[in-house]
DNA sequence: TCACCGCTGCGACTTAAGTCACTCGCCCGG
DNA sequence: CCGGGCGAGTGACTTAAGTCGCAGCGGTGA
């Protein structure tokens, strides 16, 4: 039905869609792969916005309100992306009302994500935030073993910090000082969760 | 068309709308006075997400994801607000797709003001972030007088801190110490700027 | 096999950010 | 006219965050 417009594509791993104030041609949607949505700052600092697996798309937000990307996007693996252009999205969502629901609820989800992202920067530490990204990779990828919950971390401590909103060298300090508290075992890039209790408790509390 | 399912109500000055966590019950559309959004941390600190004055609106998002508010509202001043419920903008929009795309395009202005405030925060001191809020409240309400540029702030020290996500303190200090670099006249609420090409330079350069 | 390079682990240091505890001035209501 | 309360200014201090420089390790490719 729309078979004319899509366009599929493969990028390698570590290529860039586009950058930010890049004026919007249309969405990207992840048939398999992985992207990262970002902004980076002059000084070679970055901040992950969000990482997309397949199923998800990226660039809903300027396909509608016409103006630019307002962050970058990146592979962080091989994918394999389809692309839809701006005007056949819109004039498909004029045709197929619940469609243009849908979408609107996954820019929704994607706001929630962002507002959280907000919360985290202003009222949290780095310790904490790297605390937080801890439990959630355990939660999602962790393995209980005799040691404890085993899992691996989803990239480099540079990536690590580009997520929380750092430098690498926090990343790796922090680890090394939960490790030093009994909570962790940190072997490089390979992480068991010692005291899972105490580690979620660091959530809460202020010191 | 919708008429029995309006609902139109004043608000008194600092009224909450609803808090974070809320189920989402419908949409908020201003006619008049001012409505600020913003997290708050069990901490007493607060981040102010958006303000938004007549013919703005809110929680356009959670209308249609579901979801719970992700943020809390309040009145900033006296206001009238018109409420739309939930089920009855989804079946408006399903009948008028156009409507819609419009919702798309103010929830995808919503979602560029964010990543702004993320940016803001990963990459700026507090000092940048209150240089950036004087120079937009001078290009928007400032008059040119034979002493410079002149304007009040919107609010309290304690308001300008919530909504660059830091603390009452280092807005005042911060004020002050543009003063002491005489780039500022600082009276209380009322600004003098009487340097802007050397207040712009300090958004650019990294010390 | 060796040189190189990317990733990691530190230590030492600087600085921004936030906290605490007060003082002062102003306005408003009793 | 006085007292209370709020907003603002400020000094002293603590701590998180970030910077710089370097050393060690492990894998890859020439």
């Amino acid at each position: 039905m729309l078979a004319a417009h899509f366009v599929r594509k493969r990028y390698g791993h570590g290529e860039l869609l586009f950058s930010e104030g890049d004026p919007c041609r249309g969405l990207y949607i992840i048939e398999s792969g992985k992207l990262r949505i970002f902004k980076s700052s002059p000084n070679g600092r970055e901040q992950v916005l969000a990482v997309e697996g397949p199923g998800g798309s990226v660039a809903e937000l300027p396909v509608f309100d016409g103006g630019p990307y307002p962050a970058s996007a990146s592979t962080v693996e091989d994918s394999q992306i389809l692309f839809v252009s701006r005007p056949d999205l819109r004039s498909f969502c004029l045709q197929h009302p619940e469609v243009a629901l849908k979408m609107l609820a996954v820019v929704g989800a994607r706001l929630r994500r962002l507002v959280g992202i907000i919360e985290e920067l202003s009222f949290t530490t780095v310790r904490q935030r790297l605390v937080a990204a801890l439990v959630r990779l355990a939660q999602a990828t962790g393995k209980q073993t005799d040691r404890g919950i085993e899992f691996e971390l989803a990239g480099t401590h540079q990536e690590m910090a580009h997520q929380l909103g750092t430098v690498r060298e926090l990343v790796s300090r922090n680890l090394m000082r939960l490790q030093a508290e009994g909570l962790l075992d940190v072997e490089a890039r390979s992480i068991v969760v010692l005291d899972m209790p105490g580690l979620s408790a660091l959530l809460e509390a202020n010191p």
